[in-house]
DNA sequence: GATGAATGAGTGTTCATTCAT
DNA sequence: AATGAATGAACACTCATTCAT
C-alpha cells in the first residue's frame, strides 16, 4: 500500500487527460499507464477494460443528471395533470429557469466528466448519451404540446418539430459546457438563451 | 484499361461507404481497397494518404457551401449599408428563408458528402468544419446586431449570445441532414424552424 | 518479389516447427515470424489468423484422408449389400489390410502434418479430428455388426463396444505415427496388429 | 478463522473445475482464485506455483495407481517363476480380470483426478503419465512374452508389438473413464473388452 | 493466513504506409 | 496504372508471479 489509493487516482487522472485530448477510441491505454507511472497490468487490476475505465469516470455524473431530469419531468407531469397550462405565466417561466440552473449547476460540478461524455465518448458505450437526453426531453415536450393542443383546440405539433426542439434544448447545454468554463457565466447565459427559445416554443405550441 | 477512371471511382465509392459506416479514424484503408477490388498500392497511386482520400470526397461540396454562404452574407452586408434594417419586414423574412432553402438544396445535392463532413470527419482535418461555418455565421450576426443596436440605441448584443445563435443556426442544418433524408421534407421543416428561431433573434437584437 | 514465394514457404516451415514443438495454443506467432525472418505483418499478409495458418498446414492432408476412408466404406457397404458377410474369408482379411496399408501410405506421405493434427492440434479447430475419424469408423462397424447379427441371429453388439472398437482402430494409426517414423516399418507393424485385432472383432460379431 | 482449511479446500475445488474445463495450460490462476473467493496471494501461500497446485490434485491418486499396478506385476512375476504359464487357463483369465476390476475401482474412486491426469495434463509435468503407465505395462508384457517364447521355443515377440499392446491396454482405461462415468457399467465393459483383447495377446505370444 | 497492489513480458491482431516490379 | 509483398509500430488485453503489509 505504497501511497494509499494513489495509483488508482493517478490512473483516473491520467485517463481523464488522455480521453480529453484524443477521445475514447484514439486514447491509448499504454499512454495512460505511462503517464500514471504504472505498468499496463496495474490498470487491469483496477478496471476490467478500456470501457470500464471510461465508465468509472463518467457513469456517476451521467446517472445523476438522468435523475435530475426525470424527477423534474415527473413533477411537472403531476402539476400539469391538475392545472390548465399557461406557458406564458410567471410560474411556467420560473420553473423552466430553475431546472436549467439546477442542471447547469450539476454539470459544472462534474465539468470534465460531462465534457468527456458529450464530446469525447465516440466509440464507447456512452456515444449515444446525447440522444438519450434528447429522448427524455422529447417525451416531456410531446406531452406538453399535446396538452396545449387539446386545451386550445389546435392541431398537434409535428413529430419533427418536437424532436428538433428537444435536440436544440439539449444542445444548449452541450454548447454551454464546451464554450464557457465558468458556472456563473454559464448560468447567466442559459437564462438569456432560455428566454429566447421560449418564444419559439410558445409560438409552436400556441399558434398565433 | 477497362474504363480509364473506373478504379479511382471505385475507390471513392468504397471509401465513402467505409467512412460513412465507421467514421474517419475507424475506417480501414485495407477494407476500402478490398471492397473496391484493388490493392493498397493502387489507392496510394491516386491519393497521397488517408487524409487526401477523405478530402477528395468532401472538399468540393464543402468549398461550394462556403461560397454560397459568403456570397450571401456579402450581399446582405451591401444592402444593409444603404438601408435601415427592419428585421420584421417581409423582405428580411423572405431573404432569410431564401438562403436557407438554397443551402438545403445544395446540401441535399451532396447529401452523403455533407453527412461525412458533419458527422464522420472526427480525426480528419475537417473535424472543425462545423466551427468554421459557425464562425462565418457569427461574423454576419455580429454585424447585423451592431447595426441594430446603433440604430435603436441599445446595448450591443453579448459575444456569447451571438456565438450561440450562430451555432444554433448551423446545428439546424446538421440536425436536418441527420434526421431527414428527403429534400422536400427538409425544406418544409427548415421553414417552420426558421420562423420560430427568428422570434428569438429579433428579441435579442431589438429588446422589448 | 525478392525470392519468389520464399517468404510464405519460410513461414509455413517455421510454423510447422513451432506448432510441432509447442502445440497449437502455446505456439507463438512472433516466434514463427522471427524464425522465418519476417515481421508479424508479413504473416498476416499470407494468413488470416493463427487458425488459418495452422489450417494451411493440415487441411489438405486431413481432407485427403477423409476421402480415402469414406470412399472405402462406401465401397464395402455396396459389396456387403449383395453378398453374405464372411469375416473370416480371405477376401475380408485382405480387404482390411489393403485399406490399412493405403491409409498408412497416405499418412506417411504427410507425416508431419498428421503428427500435428493428431497430437498438436489442441486449442485449434482441429482438436476434435480424432473423434471425427472415430465417428466415421463407428458408422461402418455399426453397419457391419448389424449385418452379422441379423445373419447369425445373434443379439446386436452393444453401443459401447462398437465405439471402443472404432476408437481402438483409430488409435492404432495414432500410435503408429507417433512411434514409428518409417513407412515400411509402419506397414509391417499394421499388418501384425490388424491380424490380432480381427480376432477380437470376429469374436464380438460372431459369438462362439 | 472460519474453518481452518477451508480456503485451501476451496482453492483445490476451484482449481479442479478450471483445469477440467480448460486443461492445464489454458487454466487461469486468476480465475481459480476468483471462483474460490480468495486473492492470488492466498494461492501462493498454499502452493508453490501452478504446477504444484495441479500436483496437489493428482499426485496421490497417480501414486496409488502406480502402487497397485506394480504390486500386481510383482506378484505375477513371482508366480510365473515357479509355474509354467498357461495363458488360456482359467486362473490366468481370472487373474487378468481381477486386476482390471481393481484398477477400475481405484480410478473411479478418484474419477475427476484421473480424468485430469489422462486428458487435461498437457503442459504440466504429468503430461507423460500415460506413457509411464505404458512403460510399466510394457515391462510386464515383455517378461511374460519372453517366458512364453522360451517355453514354446518360438521367436521372441517384437518390441513394437509389445509396446503397442501395452499402449492399447492403457488406452482401454483412458477410453473407459472418458466415455463412461458409472463404475458399474465401466466394470461390465472392461470385462467384455479384456475378453477380446486376450485373443490378440494369446495369438501373439503363442503363435498358431 | 491472506490481502491488495503491481510487475513485465507476453498474446494475437490491425494499422497506414512503402516500394520494387 | 497497379500489384504483391513487407514493414514496424501500435493496439487492448492476459498471464503467472511477487511481496510488503
Amino acid at each position: 500500500m505504497k501511497n494509499e489509493k494513489e495509483t488508482k487516482a493517478n490512473l483516473l487522472a491520467s485517463a481523464k487527460k488522455e480521453f480529453m485530448e484524443k477521445g475514447y477510441t484514439q486514447a491509448s491505454l499504454r499512454n495512460i499507464c505511462k503517464n500514471a507511472g504504472v505498468t499496463t497490468g496495474a490498470l487491469y487490476f483496477f478496471f476490467r477494460d478500456k470501457e470500464a475505465l471510461f465508465a468509472s469516470l463518467v457513469e456517476e455524473p451521467l446517472h445523476g443528471l438522468f435523475e435530475i431530469m426525470q424527477s423534474h419531468y415527473r413533477l411537472e407531469l403531476q402539476v400539469s395533470a391538475d392545472n390548465p397550462i399557461n406557458l406564458r405565466s410567471r410560474e411556467a417561466i420560473d420553473g423552466d429557469l430553475e431546472v436549467c440552473v439546477q442542471v447547469v449547476h450539476f454539470m459544472y460540478r462534474y465539468y470534465d466528466e460531462f465534457l468527456l461524455l458529450l464530446t469525447k465518448s465516440q466509440g464507447s458505450g456512452y456515444e449515444r448519451c446525447i440522444e438519450q437526453f434528447v429522448t427524455i426531453s422529447e417525451k416531456h415536450y410531446r406531452m406538453l404540446s399535446d396538452c396545449c393542443s387539446s386545451q386550445y383546440h389546435t392541431k398537434p405539433v409535428e413529430e419533427y418539430m418536437i424532436h428538433w426542439m428537444s435536440h436544440m434544448q439539449v444542445d444548449v447545454f452541450v454548447h454551454l459546457i464546451t464554450h464557457q468554463s465558468e458556472e456563473e457565466e454559464a448560468c447567466r447565459h442559459i437564462k438569456e438563451i432560455v428566454k429566447r427559445m421560449r418564444l419559439g416554443w410558445v409560438d409552436l405550441f400556441i399558434p398565433q
